[in-house]
DNA sequence: ACCTTCGGGACGCCCCGTTTCT
DNA sequence: AGAAACGGGGCGTCCCGAAGGT
């Protein structure tokens, strides 16, 4: 039996989850400094470190939730709803995103850790991109690889320059890009 | 007079970067401590220190040249040729140029000092596909800046996931590319 | 009126320095960090702080009462009886005595402190030895003190051996130590 | 080709060893912080842990550096001569003995450490004791063992006792020691 | 009234970029 | 050009005071 409710701790953890999103964002992973996630989350040592043992456990638990609703809105929304979702995410959520990217290129055991996490969100993705080529509206000319491929590049383009501070116009952008998927 | 021929110099700055480069690709600016430049560069402390006074002034070389690079080649060779060169440049180049685009993002010094670089790049590369929509190779129902936005989301899309390791078909890509620029 | 009886709280006690006294035993006073204290006596902190205000707190009351019960044993059964005692006392009865030892060396406060805790042992342990001296049990040719520094060391390696975890035959010890200690 | 001498390297590693041998006597392994250590050694930390990888190691090379000079000792001069290289001993040396002692008391992994560094030393010692029988120097009454014992508590109680501090009388120790040896 | 759990912050070890001495 | 030295600062541990439940 807790001596806090159990609604305190659930709170308790989304403030350290947002305060460290606001560091790592502004800072990138190395340069969040547990003195600067103190600062950020109002918490001491202390009490961040009862809750998650190390500061990468903290960035891993912020990077899992992302990327699992990331995906989940892309097999819900299509392509354009992941786009606009993308394209409308504060820019602390992106950095935190591409944050992960790097980290899956600089280092083999967070590369193997991600690979556990949720092995079927791509073939998911996968899935509902054949599903919009059999009711055309998206062209099937192509593989569906190529689809997936061409719409992964342009949501990680534009979260690297919408977190690195650009404005883009998300409509003009689907204007485009329904150009490039559109059947014939 | 000096010592060493100014050629020698001119080698060492190239062994530096080179090494360098492998370095920071591997590691990601912060892992790449400076032992291990010394290592990959085969170089000791007092002469990459003879040569550029901070750790961080050779990575600054190094992203600098990279970008002065990427741009001249979209500026010389249009948005399919752009494309080639990122989907061919091996990654440790792509780790740099990912990594500058980090810095941008967590450090307004770096930022600063990114802006005086080179201010006319953005203007040229405006100016070629402007070019592109006059002679009826682009698609002149969107601005310039729609053309240039995507192609430069797509292009830093490109460079992340190839970074990440994965295999990108590039041409696949040119062909989704095409009918998105393509006019009407 | 107490809420608890006074027993209860003296259990509670007798429960918290026999817990210590395993952890102390098993990791050394450094190493026996709270939590393993709370894991060996089945105590959380703010119990365990209730009945000794610090961690030293707890340690001393373990060792004075060790100290005080070696020293009457030594009065109360001579030479023969003390080493027999040492030679048969638990491990972690051992390890507390010498833990408190090296903190005699290592800290003056601890030293200070020890010092005024029971000034009449020493000349009552010295007392015991003039008499078998007297009663011819023990040789006279030397000084009491002889004696007395030679027992002592032999009881203090003996107590370091065994904490060791190595077997010491305490009966082949009193064989040689009898000759030591013959008349003549 | 060193810049700086091989000698100069080996006097520094002298100079660590003597300046922690200092520090872990006056304080202890875990009071010995690496700002003691730093300061008793007169080298930054920078220096220190160029020359030993972590404190852990500093003490290692000192404690092994130590036992194996005591073990030579008693093989090469008998049971009096190591009683005497004991009782002579300065305090911190005897300090840093006592300390390892007590590591291979409470950690596992040390006395794993420990086991493999000279298995023949026991035996070594053994030998020389059975020759002092046989000549006709020590009584051949009790075994081997009896003996070889009784003088190792002795010599560890004696390092006890000096080094918190205590002086000892070695001569009217080694009066007692000797009835104790006597053959019949 | 007793006990639990949370929270604070000082500090421990050691890594790392840089500077200095050969 | 290379080796040695420096010292700032990073992360995480640890002891304990205080808040809160039963």
């Amino acid at each position: 039996m807790p001596k806090v409710s159990e609604a305190h701790r659930e709170e308790r953890r989304r403030q350290i989850l947002d305060g460290a999103r606001a560091a790592f964002a502004e800072y990138g992973y190395e340069g969040a400094t547990v003195a600067r996630l103190e600062e950020a989350i109002g918490l001491s040592r202390g009490a961040i470190f009862s809750y998650y043992p190390t500061k990468w456990d903290v960035f891993y638990a912020l990077a899992t939730a992302d990327m699992q609703q990331a995906g989940t809105r892309w097999v819900a929304e299509g392509v354009e709803g992941i786009v606009r979702y993308i394209g409308t995410q504060d820019t602390d959520w992106l950095a935190v995103y591409l944050e992960i990217g790097r980290m899956l290129r600089t280092d083999a055991a967070v590369r193997a850790a991600w690979e556990v996490r949720d092995p079927g969100m791509q073939e998911r993705v996968g899935a509902s991109i054949a599903a919009g080529q059999a009711d055309g509206t998206y062209r099937a000319d192509v593989p569906v690889e190529s689809i997936g491929a061409f719409v992964g590049l342009l949501v990680d383009g534009l979260a690297l320059h919408r977190a690195a501070g650009y404005e883009v116009d998300v409509e003009s952008l689907l204007v485009l890009l329904r150009s490039a998927l559109a059947p014939k």
